[in-house]
RNA sequence: GGAGACGUGCCCGAGUGGUCCAAGGGAACGGUUUGCAAAACCGUAAAGCCUCCGGUUCAAAUCCGGACGUCUCCU
């Protein structure tokens, strides 16, 4: 059995091509879009409806609670039993979804590094609080140069994190990174569980990709994305939860507060961050080069095909 | 009809006589990314004869007059 990667960038019609390659070939879809986990959230997401998911089942969605977020590491752990589990029950899996680095964790794995205690990030909280980034920096220059090298000086979270993996654990962060690059190096695909995967990245030009952005933007506020969110501020969310930071959700919440005086300028908003979310996650998988790129529109029937003798080939040993 | 305020790059906006070939944002473009990733961070270029006309001054985006435009208030 085998492994179908559905990436690409946000409004590129991943979910329906999914639905027709698990149609087509028999298989269920694994999420690994970072926020489609959160039960609450539904429209600014566009997260697959109740009928799609109906007819293919889909799995690693609406998995925990925007009081409760998953990083990447959960994600991985949560998403490998799944794969795994549906490749012993003889049925293709395709794996959709445009958080890159969700689809690195769960293909790659992450370092091998221990989820921060509590007393290291209290004493991390302290120290930042106290005296801001610099001790940080001192603290990578004198032992862990490799990290200090890395990150910029402004980049608070990265630099505090390797910090604390020091604190934690005594290593180096840096050492970490070039032990992990030489072991996926030697692996013979680009997964370490030994699957048999097949990258198909769907995308637009460009120009047609803003409109399509724009077009589902409009549906969403059509279909009550503002509505979605005064229920959940009516619930008891504050609106700081960290996914209801992200695109769609803090222009509503911004509306709703009146940082955006209008409905078309939280639209415009939403449009504009879409769109440059969609370009970094082209960048993203740029990098990746055992992809094969498709037009999810005019390639449809190439998509199959090629999937198609994917799936029917016989798996190399 | 009357009174006042304003007019700076694609957008917002600082600047109120020399230090302004005009700050800062946003947008655009490119990139980084290993437990917040729809996050966080970095880099780049381009763009303004400072609405127009005239004046004061050694010197004006900045002061004065007029034109046009926008907004607010009054009758």
């Amino acid at each position: 059995m085998k492994v179908v990667i559905i990436s690409g960038p946000t409004a590129s019609g991943k979910t329906n091509t999914a639905i027709e390659l698990a149609k087509n070939f028999g298989g269920e879809v694994v999420n690994f879009d970072s926020l489609l986990l959160y039960k609450e959230i539904t429209i600014g997401t566009a997260k697959p409806t109740a009928f799609e998911r109906k007819q293919i089942p889909h799995h690693m969605i609406d998995v925990t609670s925007i009081n409760q977020p998953m990083n990447a590491s959960d994600y991985e752990k949560a998403a490998f039993p799944v794969v795994e589990k549906l490749l012993k029950e003889k049925k293709n899996v395709y794996l959709t979804g445009g958080s890159g680095f969700y689809l690195q964790a769960l293909l790659k794995g992450m370092y091998d590094s221990p989820t921060t205690s509590p007393e290291v990030i209290k004493r991390s909280e302290a120290l930042y609080r106290a005296e801001g980034i610099k001790p940080f920096r001192e603290i990578l220059r004198a032992h862990d140069p490799g990290s200090f090298e890395r990150y910029h000086e402004n980049d608070h979270y990265r630099t505090r994190r390797a910090v604390e993996h020091w604190w934690a654990n005594g290593s180096r962060f840096s050492e970490q990174r070039s032990q992990k690059e030489e072991s996926n190096l030697s692996l013979p695909s680009h997964s370490v569980h030994g699957w048999d995967v097949f990258h198909a990245y769907l995308n637009v030009p460009k120009e047609e990709h803003i409109r399509i952005i724009e077009k589902r933007t409009d549906h969403m506020l059509a279909s009550g994305l503002i509505e979605e969110v005064r229920a959940l501020l009516d619930q008891g969310f504050t609106g700081l939860e960290k996914p209801l930071q992200s695109i769609g959700y803090k222009e509503a919440l911004d509306y709703i507060f009146g940082v955006h005086k209008t409905q078309a300028e939280c639209r415009d908003r939403i449009v504009i961050s879409t769109r440059q979310l969609a370009k970094s996650q082209r960048t993203w998988f740029n990098r990746d080069h055992t992809k094969k790129i498709f037009h999810p529109i005019q390639d449809e029937k190439k998509i199959i095909e090629s999937i198609g003798y994917f799936l029917n080939s016989t798996q190399p040993e």
